[in-house]
DNA sequence: CAATATAGCAACCGATCGGTCGGAAGCTAA
DNA sequence: TTAGCTTCCGACCGATCGGTTGCTATATTG
């Protein structure tokens, strides 16, 4: 009906599309996705909306764009702030159960890379593979972070950076599910609980308070810190 | 061409249906299965696909139900024959992991179960609601092992079955994760290492070998059986 | 003001979607 | 042998898929 044309309202549009076919793709999955249906929801043609990015696969990756930012946004951004170490660490982690709150938002239909991840992981092709590699940095992220924590004594040593991210990853996998699926009220304590166990100080280190927006206080069982001397990580 | 029609000869034939489609499935998604495709690949006409259960929606809810019978064959029923407790528990944690090995061949694009989770954890319908039945009835059955392991006095008191639970579903999802998108080889290594930490026996009770296909000799650090005595699970 | 570039639309394309229908082929029961 | 039931096929349905093609209307550039 009006077409606008100006730059700045050509990058408006574009972003409008973005936001809206994340939200969809993160209910309906980056397949499931459809033209018609983003150009429904959008009051535009579906010429419109294909006019910004030429094809199907070129808005998906745009949206995985999208999605890393918003990712980004709501759990590294924040907690780079925090020194480099556990305290940042922790930082992260907490971050990261805000983000895959329900009432955050950010994808209403859980995490966009989860369904991203489990979505492709079995096929070939340019989105598995930017898929594969947003993971990878993200892996790496966390890695560099417990990395510097062992050395700076923080975490036990020996501690091995690489299973401790295959145990966050799962454990924030699973916490995605418990929500999404279950709607599960106590998820995120769990999840903090976990946590307790999987990021507990080095023995020998500064008794760790302070730092993170507390890991809860008044909880049930779990000593939490006090841990065999020689139980590693 | 040739139509055979004996009860026998049709119930084969709902098999291959059932089979092939939870292959398709399981890499592209109980939506991203299509009754063309599925005919094309059985060398039917989609009438006669569609003809042994009525609708799409009928057929996904009987893949599903196939699937289960498969995970219930490789992972439970195994592990039925040991006795209750720690050591079973044990034994289908380890079944599990031979379960969602590439070579293990059940489902060709991973874990047809994590994938469907994934895929319906934001709609609402059937297919969603026979999802969560079925998750929900592992998570009991798996509550209820941890439950009894606790009462023998084989896994620490105190221990929340609900948390370990928690914790295990969160540990398999990576472990599918892991294998699928990043055929990591060591991620089994790494799954029974987190094992020997969230299995690891109560303090007082028996030295905890044999049982179980032995959850790795000669690794590196991670000294595993002792812990503290508080730090429960 | 004129020329160019572009955002967006309506209409349309072939392909495929889930699903229906009538009939052909063969099993089973009378 | 015949009647009825079931399996399966080929052809077809309307809807929707991703994508293309002119075209109009505006913004920008000169």
């Amino acid at each position: 009906m009006s077409p606008r044309k100006s730059a700045a309202e050509s990058r408006r549009t574009r972003d409008r599309i973005i936001d809206r076919s994340i939200a969809i793709a993160s209910v309906e999955g980056l397949d499931g996705l459809t033209i018609g249906r983003l150009a429904t929801d959008l009051g535009m043609s579906k010429a419109g909306v294909l006019g910004h990015f030429g094809t199907k696969e070129a808005l998906q990756l745009a949206s995985l764009d999208g999605a890393s930012s918003i990712f980004s946004r709501a759990v590294w951004e924040p907690a780079a702030r925090t020194a480099p170490g556990l305290a940042r660490l922790r930082d992260i982690c907490e971050y990261w159960i805000t983000y895959l709150e329900r009432e955050h938002g950010a994808f209403p239909g859980g995490c966009f890379f989860t369904t991203a991840a489990v979505e492709f992981d079995a096929r070939v092709g340019p989105i598995r593979d930017a898929v594969v590699r947003r993971s990878t940095l993200w892996r790496r992220r966390l890695a560099n972070e417990i990395r510097y924590a062992v050395e700076a004594g923080e975490l036990p040593p020996g501690t091995d950076p690489d299973q401790l991210v295959f145990e966050l990853i799962g454990l924030y996998t699973g916490l995605n599910q418990a929500i999404q699926l279950f709607a599960d009220p106590q998820a995120q304590d769990r999840t903090r609980r976990a946590l307790t166990r999987l990021l507990a100080p080095a023995p020998g280190s500064a008794p760790a308070p302070g730092a993170a927006p507390a890991p809860e206080p008044g909880a049930v069982q779990e000593p939490g810190a006090a841990q065999g001397p020689g139980a590693a990580r």
